[in-house]
RNA sequence: GUCCCCUUCGUCUAGCCUGGCCCAGGACACCGCCCUUUCACGGCGGCGACACCGGUUCAAAUCCGGUAGGGGACGCCA
């Protein structure tokens, strides 16, 4: 084990979208490659905002992810008094003073001072009165150091320097005596002896200040790594108007986390020109300086591709688990019919999505209601009914038992009747599935069985003979 | 407005630190061809970028300066 120790710290005011996941990816990958440890810290001290149903939606999104991590989930919530303790001791050191300023107050200043194009910071009114009006409404502010400058070495950015004039006296504790997330954080990173803070490049002005409390607290710096955003399409920030951003609702469109996981992971970081990686790759391969500076936009076109290929690569069994939900949320039962597992080996090379897997594995199991006219148009009547006749034929008394003996049997068909491949293979596949668009008509047979398949041929040809 | 950050194909990126191997490489998407039993898979090929302007240098995507554009922060949110 190594010294590191890192934390994603989610503030559980909604489900875990794909920005935090990359997060915390990064954690966990350094955890792993310098086995570190790995913490969970869910940041609620906005009381009004945090819903446990927030807390349990992150935790289901790293779970299926496959992110575990070492320590927590701590709640911020519970250590109310470790902050308060350390606001005193702030205040008995002369480091904070009460403020109390209403919050009206600052907002008509602030706005003032943004018209006058003035930076917004807090005027420090009450920073040398030493009067306690009684019983008055009060925030406890931080006393931040003034003259030269705070600077740090990001470990994605490089160098980065803010003139202390930028900094402000932050408030540290609310009017009703819950303490901030600037102040909180510089405590929990503390307290639990995190070396090395990798968070979301919206941070990075936040750092400074954050380093001033460090100080004044007489506890070690952290070094930092600022990841740089995600943003959609439009290189706005990536927000829900972009599509999806929460990473279960990936998991019900049908990917897969590896997939996710390492489109992810390819998104700011790279490695040469690799681009597909498994977990133990990636953390081997892993290093926070490959990580770029620069935000870049989610692209849903490869995370498909590379959900395709996880796809294709997977285990069937595996990916037969998987597709149930999606099965049952289109009221298909694979209950009697074709073994799913033959099913989803026809699939595997056609699908991007799990979803369109079930979409595509329906007609195995509910016998096709219609056929694609337009597809059936295309060949005479006389034609069809000879065709259908002769599979059928075939079929029943064939000993064929896979697809590549089916596949002859229709090769076969072809060379004894005189018929080229697509005039059996098209009305065979209408006759199977329903449509044009399917898996091998020798694959299908074997996952329906000859009997269905000889059941489906028939019903074809009567409806053909029908009209 | 102020401060901080960023800028290579449409998108993700390699290269930049340690100038020449880069008239810039890979991947996704797109287009074409091949394979073929439909749809896919796969194979091959194509399209396509160093934001701009100056400077340094024999030589700049790479170093320096400026401009423009984008993003972030400026909260008793995190």
């Amino acid at each position: 084990m190594s010294e590191l120790r890192v934390r994603f710290a989610p503030s559980p005011t909604g489900y875990l979208h794909v920005g935090g996941a990359r997060t915390a990816l990064f954690n966990w990958l350094l955890a792993k490659k310098q086995g570190g440890t790995f913490i969970l810290r869910i940041e609620d001290t906005d009381v009004e905002r945090s819903t446990k149903e927030s807390v349990d939606a992150i935790l289901e999104g790293m779970k299926w992810l496959g992110l575990d991590w070492d320590e927590g989930p701590f709640y911020q919530s519970e250590c109310f008094d470790l902050y308060k303790e350390y606001v005193q001791k702030l205040l008995d050191d002369g480091k904070a003073y009460r403020c109390y300023c209403s919050a009206d107050e600052l907002n008509a200043k602030r706005e003032l001072a943004m018209q006058e194009g003035r930076k917004p910071k807090y005027d420090g009114t009450c920073r040398n009165r030493n009067d306690h009006p009684e019983g008055a409404p009060y925030v406890v502010r931080f006393a931040a150091p003034q003259g030269g400058e705070v600077a740090f070495d990001d470990l994605i950015k490089g160098r980065i320097a803010f003139p202390s004039e930028e900094l402000d006296d932050l408030i540290i504790q609310r009017t009703d005596g819950t303490p901030t997330y600037n102040f909180c954080v510089v405590i929990d990173d503390a307290s639990m002896r995190i070396t090395t803070v990798i968070r979301g490049d919206d941070h990075v002005n936040n750092t400074p200040r954050q380093i001033q409390l460090y100080q004044a607290l007489g506890f070690p710096v952290p070094q930092f790594a600022h990841v740089p955003m995600i943003l959609g399409s439009d290189k706005a920030r990536l927000s829900k108007r972009h599509g999806a951003t929460s990473v279960i609702a990936y998991r019900d469109m049908g990917f897969l986390p590896e997939a996710l996981i390492n489109y992810l992971v390819r998104l700011g970081w790279s490695h040469g020109d690799d681009e597909i990686f498994s977990m133990d790759e990636m953390i081997q391969k892993f290093d926070i300086n490959n990580v770029g500076r620069s935000a870049s936009v989610f692209n849903t076109e490869k995370l498909l591709w590379l959900n395709a290929h996880y796809i294709k690569q997977g285990d069937t069994e595996r990916l037969a688990d998987l597709l149930l939900p999606h099965l049952s949320k289109r009221e298909v039962t694979t209950l009697g019919g074709p073994d799913l597992m033959l099913v989803v080996n026809t699939l595997k090379e056609r699908a991007q999505t799990l979803e369109e897997m079930a979409d595509r594995a329906v007609f195995y199991y509910n016998a096709p209601q219609a056929y694609d006219e337009a597809a059936l148009a295309k060949f005479e009547k006389e034609h069809l009914l000879a065709v259908f006749e002769a599979v059928a034929e075939k079929l029943s008394v064939t000993s064929a038992v896979d697809a590549a003996g089916f596949d002859l049997l229709f090769k076969e068909l072809c060379t004894e009747k005189v018929w080229k491949m697509p005039q059996v293979g098209q009305p065979v596949r209408i006759a199977l599935s329903g449509g044009t668009q399917a898996p091998g008509i020798g694959e299908i047979v074997q996952a329906l069985g000859c009997q269905e398949a000889i059941r489906r041929i028939q019903a074809i040809r009567s409806f053909v003979a029908a009209r």
